[in-house]
DNA sequence: ATAGATGCAAAACCTTTGCAATCGC
DNA sequence: GCGATTGCAAAGGTTTTGCATCTAT
């Protein structure tokens, strides 16, 4: 569940290299440049925000090539995805700590709350419904303290 | 916040004809046609499903007026949207008792639970971020009772 | 009559796909 | 060298928009 090695917020270097070679897969300078692009963003991403960032770099870069990254490492386990308030996709690294999201309607603003903080919300839906709830996709929308009183 | 007449689930016929003209806005074919299929569909509906059922009973329908009459019965307050695992609009009548969904990442099911029953998330939520969860848009992932085993 | 709605067609947007050329291993 | 991967270009699907025409009131 945790990191072998120091940091964690950002994608493990060494592992993509690893799960790549397990499966044959190669370690390209355009995946390097998707992973860089997605542990810089650090949190959540947008495909379009990963596709803006690659081809700022490299003007020969093109969105097919980010999404077929996105693909795989969501197939090494390395991302996982959630969706946003406009109901596109958010990508993040798949150890984080798991967390839920709060996204103000009014100002767009998301705050992550710990999954720790869910327990009990966790444990009484699976008491009541038998439903397991993965609490890193879950995004709660509502209003955010600032907006809360306009 | 709870509707005059009778039935409960399906948009509240004379409201629409009531707000529109309230607005100074026309009850056309097409706005009925958009709200008759909103309701066969009782509970969540894709943009594309009134699309084409619309277009099944007037082959002169177009979808633009679809998305225009939904953005039209959002505005007037008569329905809601929230997202399903694709990140795809469902839409919804706003007026049925608050509740959020469960919904299982393995086999697609959608169970609804009742907002009562997330009074204490909500609760909790408020005290510890100042955050107003807003029940109805709320979309839980997980697994549910079958596809949990597994 | 007149403001509001529709139909149509085009565009915008994001994402996927087929294929030849390329490049990591 | 072989097979995976890229770039390109085209297609895909959904939603938006402008405008002339039409219609509910």
């Amino acid at each position: 569940m945790t990191t072998r090695s120091g940091h964690s917020s950002a994608l493990d270097w060494p592992d993509v290299a690893a799960l790549l070679r397990r499966r044959n897969l190669r370690l390209t300078p355009q995946r390097r440049a998707v992973v860089a692009a997605l542990s810089e963003f650090e949190g959540h991403v947008t495909a379009t925000q990963l596709v803006e960032r690659c081809t700022a770099r490299d003007p020969h870069f093109v969105p097919s090539t980010v999404y077929r990254t996105l693909d795989l490492l969501q197939d090494l386990g390395l991302i996982t995805h959630i969706h946003d308030a406009d109901g596109h996709e958010e990508f993040q690294p798949a150890q984080e700590a798991p967390h839920a999201h709060l996204i103000c309607r009014a100002c767009g603003a998301t705050r992550e709350i710990s999954g720790d903080e869910l327990g009990d919300f966790v444990g009484q839906i699976h008491r009541r419904h038998h439903f397991d709830v993965d609490v890193s996709h879950l995004a709660i929308f509502g209003r955010c303290e600032v907006c809360g009183q306009s």
